[in-house]
DNA sequence: TTTTGGGATACTGTATACAGTATTCAGTCC
DNA sequence: GGACTGAATACTGTATACAGTATCCCAAAA
């Protein structure tokens, strides 16, 4: 007999909660001039502020929130300086997944990377949150099949950060498509075995999403 | 009038919590077979039982513990491909840190460095815990120079990890005093100005350290 | 001896209660 | 009107209480 053991994780509310205010900040029903407060998003959920506690303090942890002056919690801003020193951490840790890729040189591997890159770029009338959203996923695919838990961890948690940063918002007053598109040339440098071109390719890639940030950024008004 | 403002933050209980469970865990005072659980440590330190658990969920959440299938929570193991893959992952992170301080080239930044590395590398009669927190603080002080918070923030993960999974453990087992005293030679590499010799410095430096783990790991007796 | 049933136990997650501190605001004095 | 004082308020951190579920253990049956 060989039956599967059931995934025996009880859901917790916290983990609920945490999943609520992440597709909030997302959804931008929470804003940078929000104030987070225990009690108040308690009796809104009508739950107790044990898991809610939790789940902002989770949060804080992870640089998504900053404790207000004056009590509560507000969503962590970023300047033009933290933006780049995102995009130098993301260069560090996708660009060491590319390296392990190219020397793999895997074509099955390359040909699922293809799939999925086009799958997520069939976007039919896509809202900026949608590129944002596929773009990641497209990103994260390469980091999933670099089959490294812990450069996975971190690219998860560079992800989670620009997002939490509103980073995409500036994306809005740039030409967002020109992002997109260029993907499938990162699997055929790939697929030449050659690491350090591999590598260079990626790393423009990255540095043009930078600009692109930096450019919304820019033309955000205050 | 000049005063300086009072470091704000109140004292957390739950904080104090997970500092002594880390230094616990350094000290080999709990063990991979120990079991923690929420009541009896909120017993034995004679709090209650809500900061117990924050800290525990903090470890767990940062990959310190697991949850145990009978309850409570244990030390997370490692095998030797999880080790590989945290390797991996430091020598993206450390070397992103490399290129960027051989790329500036500071001298007065490179005379810093190397008198903390001399600092920190005169040891009176040291344990194999000190040889762990001196070779972490040598690192750090790179990582500092570098000046990227993200990059500084996985880089503290990735001890925090290896601290956790007792991964100095292993070394014990090994000729650790070989794997300090190299340190030297990584600011002469850097202050070449050469990103790849840089890179390439480390990356020996971060692949004997592996190896060196590995043995230990190898020569641990089950 | 091995299996089965059921109750005791252990432990977690959630709710609620309590205490302490920072912030706000109204009232008072100049 | 503006500055100061003290009380009210708002909010957090910690303690305790409660409920539910998985685990363990022992007695009884096969």
């Amino acid at each position: 007999m060989a039956l599967r053991t059931i995934s025996t994780k009880r859901p917790r509310l916290a983990d609920e909660v945490y999943d609520q205010l992440v597709t909030a900040i997302m959804d931008r029903d929470i804003g940078p001039d929000d104030r987070l407060v225990q009690e108040k998003l308690a009796a809104e959920m009508e739950i107790s502020r044990t898991p809610v506690r939790e789940a902002l303090l989770r949060l804080e942890k992870e640089g998504v929130l900053r404790v207000a002056n004056s009590g509560g919690f507000r969503l962590a801003k970023i300047n033009e300086d933290e933006t780049r020193e995102l995009y130098q951490a993301r260069a560090a840790i996708e660009g060491q997944a590319f390296r392990i890729l190219a020397a793999r040189n895997d074509k099955d591997e390359q040909e699922e990377l293809r799939k999925a890159i086009i799958d997520a770029e069939s976007l039919s009338n896509p809202t900026t949150r949608d590129y944002f959203v596929a773009n990641r996923r497209i990103h994260r695919a390469f980091m999933e099949a670099a089959g490294n838990r812990f450069l996975l961890e971190m690219f998860d948690m560079i992800w989670g950060r620009a997002m939490a940063f509103h980073l995409f918002a500036a994306i809005e007053n740039a030409n967002i498509a020109s992002s997109l598109g260029n993907h499938i040339a990162l699997v055929d440098a790939i697929a030449t075995g050659d690491r350090t071109h591999a590598l260079e390719q990626l790393t423009d890639h990255i540095q043009d999403g930078f600009n692109l940030h930096i450019d919304g950024i820019r033309k955000t008004p205050e």
